[in-house]
RNA sequence: CGGGAUGUAGCGCAGCCUGGUUAGCGCACUUGACUGGGGGUCAAGGGGUCGGAGGUUCAAAUCCUCUCAUCCCGACCA
């Protein structure tokens, strides 16, 4: 391609509403334009990187017998109704009415439209298992669009569906998925991990993320590096505490004033104490009521753990005005002592003697509280949140290390939450009737492209990874209208566009330097600058944009050297 | 949904506090000349209902009220 017949609106600045490096780039570079919060134009240069991603998906895909369908983006509203979500989705769903006042929504995910599909045309046992998938754009009216395509509302998305007869079978296809990802995400040239993560509204049993670690990522992943076990820090286990022996003498059960002393801080404080000697008290709420959660003081209650322990269908910390309506809790001193709450304990309380807990009682506290004396806890279990340094609960010697990810694939074992809801059932080989099992797998495309920049990026632009470079070479003339330099530049590029290489050929009229910052700002991986006062010597500049080095080599020679300089990158 | 901020030319910004010529600057753009190895020089141009509506005033980009949009933090999130 030619430079000057490309669209490529480069810019000098950063635009003033981005935050992160990806989108200053991706809209620096001419890749992207926004048209509403969440909502961007992709240009030529985004796309063909777009086009990369999708190109290696698809390969992954076909490799494990998927089949690419495309489903609609416009869904009706029956389908979720019958699947429950048309109102569990919430305000996330974009609703919508068409002439005659049926009502659609424009589909997030597409769970119900592809088992609707599959029950109505897959009867028996003999055509399981079945893995389909799409690529095409999602819309989801996310509370906070934030960080250009990263988190858009519109965005475009890899999701793939396997329906299977047995759960032996839906975990073959889930682990080959596994390693598809991790090929995909290998051929991205990305630094990621796999991680067990929460299945969260969409539901089923069992899931791992694939996180893109940067420090532009919005979760946080925690991960020990002595045996490879990595989590979403909202599902990542604690280790449980080693059995410990009760000190000779226990104290008994003593009220203490503390007047303004609320947080775990002050307390300790107060009475001169670690925090590890303190359990605090977090009430939360849930479609049930409130509850009780006990860590230590130098813990962090993981709202996440406690909902998976507790099965309920929300749960989130009680807010002021929940927690005045109950006269008996104070503020700053609620405790677990003789507390008219279900109570549950982090296992790490199970291990403490002698401690101090609110009382329940304006300005006041116990010490010297002992569990299996002075509380009534409905259940001891993990439900604290990991912090970096905390022991791996996998290995001996191992400790967590707390990075942040972008989640950029994501996969599930659904089970038969939506085959039930919709009545997608086969026969087997008895005759009998079963609903079949599902997983489902998406991954985000604008999103693997943006993390690929969040890792690959330097003060003068976005370093592509070679598999995802919109371009592979850059021809950068220092003067495109000397008739030598353009005939030896136009020989180059007939040549390499024969080899197969992907080629810029920038013949804008523009000045050296301008189109060298271009050239960077695009992160092509290989740029060959042709000057006359090299050219006559007979040779041409080769620079590698991601290590910046730049060296003199003889032309015409090194033309078909390329190829293996390329593959060296 | 709570908290904070910003809207002035395609982009980045100044002017606003303390109202008063024709609303400025840099980049980009158009024309011409010179130049040609890291965003060059000179000259001449085009482009603005100062986000929108209402109000105060002799006079509003500037003060007041409402509203819309966008961004950030938090909550939320396959």
């Amino acid at each position: 391609m030619h430079f000057s017949k490309l669209f490529i609106p480069t810019l000098k600045e950063s635009p003033a509403d981005a935050e992160v490096i990806s989108h200053k780039l991706m809209v620096r570079a001419g890749m992207i334009r926004q048209v509403a919060s969440g909502i961007y134009s992709i240009l030529p240069l985004g796309l063909r990187v777009l086009r990369k991603v999708e190109q290696i998906i698809r390969e992954e895909m076909n490799q494990i017998d998927g089949q690419e369908v495309f489903l609609p983006s416009i869904q009706p509203a029956e389908l979720w109704i019958e699947s429950k979500r048309w109102d569990f989705y919430g305000k996330e769903l974009l609703r919508i009415k068409d002439r005659h006042g049926r009502e659609f929504c424009y589909g997030p995910t597409h769970e119900e439209v592809i088992t609707d599909i599959v029950r109505k045309e897959v009867k028996s046992y003999r055509q399981l298992p079945i893995l389909l998938y799409q690529i095409q754009t999602k819309f989801r009216d996310e509370v906070r669009p934030r960080f250009g395509i990263m988190r858009g509302r519109e965005f475009m998305m890899k999701d793939a569906y396997s329906f299977h007869t047995d759960e032996e079978d839906t975990q073959r296809t889930y682990n080959q998925m596994a390693q598809a990802y991790t090929n995909i995400f290998n051929r991205c040239g990305l630094n990621f991990k796999q991680v067990q993560a929460d299945s969260g509204t969409i539901g089923g049993s069992f899931s791992h993320e694939f996180a893109v670690l940067a420090d532009s990522g919005e979760d946080d992943i925690g991960f020990c590096e002595s045996c490879g076990y990595a989590s979403n820090l909202e599902l990542a286990e604690s280790k449980p505490p080693a059995p410990s022996t009760p000190p000779a003498t226990r104290q008994e059960i003593k009220e203490v004033e503390t007047p303004g002393q609320k947080s775990v801080e002050d307390v300790a404080g107060f009475l001169n104490l670690s925090a590890r000697q303190i359990v605090k008290t977090i009430l939360l709420e849930n479609e049930h009521g409130l509850v009780a959660g006990l860590v230590r003081g130098d813990h962090e209650i993981n709202p996440v753990k406690l909902k998976n322990l507790i099965g309920c269908e929300w749960l989130q910390p009680a807010g002021e005005e929940v927690i005045s309506r109950h006269p008996e809790l104070h503020c700053g001193y609620v405790g677990p002592v003789g507390l008219d709450l279900p109570v549950y304990a982090d296992c790490e309380i199970s291990a403490m003697y002698d401690f101090v807990t609110g009382a329940n009682k304006t300005s006041t506290h116990f010490t010297g509280v002992q569990v299996e004396r002075d509380l009534k806890i409905k259940q001891f279990s993990d439900i604290r949140t990991v912090k970096a340094d905390d022991p791996c609960p996998r290995c001996e010697r191992g400790v967590y290390q707390v990075k942040r990810g972008i989640e950029v694939g994501h996969i599930f074992i659904l089970g038969t939450k939506y085959s039930s809801a919709m009545k997608a059932v086969y026969l087997d080989q008895q005759g009998k009737e079963n609903a079949m099992i599902m997983g489902c797998y998406g991954i985000g495309v604008g999103r693997t492209a943006a993390a690929a920049i969040e890792q690959n990026h330097d003060d003068k632009g976005i370093v592509w990874p070679r598999n995802l470079a919109p371009f592979q070479v850059i021809i950068i003339p220092v003067n495109y209208s000397n008739e030598d330099l353009k005939t030896v530049c136009d020989t180059i590029y007939d040549q390499l566009q024969e080899t197969g290489i992907e080629t810029l050929l920038d013949d804008r009229s523009d000045r050296l330097g301008g189109k060298l910052k271009d050239a960077d700002l695009l992160g092509i991986p290989l740029q060959i600058i042709v000057g006359p006062k090299n050219l006559s010597a007979g040779q041409v500049e080769i620079k590698i944009r991601k290590t910046n080095e730049s060296d003199l080599h003889p032309y015409p020679e090194v033309i078909a050297d390329i190829p293996s300089i390329l593959k060296g990158l």
